[in-house]
DNA sequence: CATAAATTTGCATAGCTATGCAAGCAATCT
DNA sequence: AGATTGCTTGCATAGCTATGCAAATTTATG
């Protein structure tokens, strides 16, 4: 009920100091006008009274919060989004930005969500995980909150988003699996309607389609327990197939223990599968998958420059960016001659290295 | 450089709607007096002008933000953090606060991060994974900022904290090995100035003692891959140890894969294997790992209970709760005769039920 | 209907900082 | 010395909402 405890204020701090409240404000300023002899009378006597100027107050005064809005889903069920959250936050703390954070289920409608950050004048927004409504992208138009979307893509132009690139990294997959010599493909799905699982299936089958095949599709839910069951039945088709591509690696691991504890198969001598991400766990011994690195570093870099020098400058447009995977060949995939396991692929760049991984 | 696009404020609102500024206010204020007729004409208006309390001007007025504090660490190399991040997270968000989030590494010192979240006058600070300078206590218990930590046991009577009960805990690993005929421990510790850690390997080494008994000790650094080596390094001593209890189970899980592929052991045949926390992983069929849990979800209620009401009452002194944690018997230790896989024995009420786990 | 009681309303101000502007001051130049 | 320039300083106000208090209105009571 009671209020917090009386916090001292630039007032008392400049009475103290002898000078203005103007004075103390600046002395708190980089760069206001001040003399360095009055900042450190001011600072003195900030210290003897223990007073730390007040951000909220601030806030009211300058119209920046100085807080970003983080939506996030998936956090428990699959590693790449703590890994996401980890870098994100560290990045805008290292900027000055403090993060507001939601945590929301992957299907949670977000009109919800995003008023209450607006009600805080959050300066930016960040969805990874999660989608914007075309409503609540024009309201944060309309308010000048410019938002970005991090792992999704976005047909809305209000906002920006940053990708890996789900199609070519499809086809990626799709190719490997065609060199070394497999036949009957499948695609283990996320869900029938987030543009990763969407964009990765796409591509993994149209690269397929252009040689005559066509893969089987499973739902695996997005999680470790849906693609476990997805292998499972996918292994009870009469022409079961013996290449698994899964949209994320999470699922990878889960059709990998499939196969190997539940349908006694041998990975890749039976069936080879390829994941998505390339979480830390890929690169586990029990595990050892290939799959599709999403560079996370560079794509939240350019994230989060976007979504800082859109609240700084008022005149940019969203941008919409494609970052390249990288095919990281391990053992879980039967490897085309020529190839060796601990390879780097890179699209982008074209080159391979061996950067033992 | 520019500021905000301007937003409609409560003035604005009053003017179209015809009333005061302070019935705009108390439109928006539960349970404040106003008359239904007025706070309707007041809502519509508000819709007309896409209105929305500024809530950084609430918290100057009200001195409350509704804000909570969370700094965590660990978020990408113990699966286990990203469970308490998200149901804190939920928690919080259910009760109507919301969450700033500071993410740290486990050493940071949170002397340069606490100020951060004191400047923007958050109502509770939540720290897990985290310890607490005694000045930082000091400073917040001056300006009566309820700190709790989380998973950190304390000194400081100046926050309150809630725990699994770490000590217990290693007594029941100690005493499960103990039943199913081991003679050769080890403890693969987290680090060396983390209550956690050093709780259970006191608990597991007082009981030991007890019988007789003395463990080795390694240094796992709370991580998969430290766990792994020190793994190697257990095997290669001369009486190697055949039951292994870790500070927790992404160390176990560690020690597991090195055991398997690095050491051609087999587990629980050649050694026995222990985690602590009962993460989603530790349920996989690659790992089947036999572990304490930690009842999260009670823990948490418990320390956001208590947070809450640390804020909403002014009397209120810090509590230390010790929450029980459950041993579940899965197949990475040897088991003793009489008890078979799947079970859950739980020290609190002395029960044991066969939860399919 | 008159009066008391309860509810609703508006006024005025607090909460704290930042900043445009004009005034003050010191240093520099001619 | 007088004029010019550049830096510092304080004044006054904006930014937006909540709330104690008194006034006004409505409702209940006798």
């Amino acid at each position: 009920m009671a209020g917090r405890k009386a916090n001292a204020n630039s007032t008392q701090v400049a009475k103290l100091a002898g000078v203005s409240q103007s004075a103390v404000s600046r002395a708190f300023t980089p760069g206001a006008s001040i003399a360095e002899s009055t900042r450190r009378k001011v600072l003195q006597a900030a210290r003897k009274l223990g007073y730390q100027p007040n951000a909220i107050a601030r806030s009211l005064s300058t119209k920046r919060s100085k807080m970003i809005g983080i939506v996030i889903a998936n956090v428990t069920t699959n590693p790449f989004y703590p890994e996401v959250l980890d870098a994100l936050s560290r990045q805008f703390q290292q900027r000055g930005q403090r993060v507001m954070l939601f945590v929301v289920t992957r299907d949670q409608n977000l009109d919800d969500i995003l008023p209450q950050l607006l009600e805080y004048r959050v300066d930016g927004i960040l969805l990874t995980a999660a989608t914007l409504s075309s409503a609540m992208a024009h309201e944060c138009a309309r308010l000048d909150v410019p938002v970005t979307l991090f792992n999704r893509s976005v047909p809305d132009a209000h906002a920006s988003s940053f990708c890996c690139d789900n199609i070519e990294g499809g086809r990626m997959a799709a190719r490997l699996f065609m060199k070394s010599g497999h036949h009957q493909f499948a695609f283990v799905a996320g869900s029938h309607d987030t543009s990763t699982s969407l964009e990765r299936e796409r591509g993994f089958r149209e690269e397929l389609n252009q040689h005559g095949f066509e893969p089987f599709i499973e739902m695996g839910k997005f999680s470790y327990q849906g693609a476990f069951e997805a292998a499972r039945r996918l292994m009870k088709l009469p022409k079961s197939p013996n290449a698994v591509f899964c949209a994320n690696d999470i699922m990878a691991i889960g059709v990998l223990d499939a196969l190997r504890h539940a349908e006694q198969k041998k990975v890749p001598e039976d069936v080879s599968v390829i994941g998505f991400d390339d979480i830390p766990m890929a690169a586990w011994p029990s595990y050892n998958l290939t799959t599709i690195r999403q560079p996370i570093e560079r794509m939240i870099d350019s994230a989060v420059n976007d979504l800082l020098d859109r609240i700084n400058q008022d005149t940019m447009y969203p941008k919409q960016e494609l970052v390249p995977g990288d095919l990281v060949v391990r053992s879980s995939a039967k490897l085309p001659s020529g190839l060796s396991s601990g390879w780097v692929i890179s699209t982008s760049e074209n080159r391979s290295e061996n950067r033992n991984v």
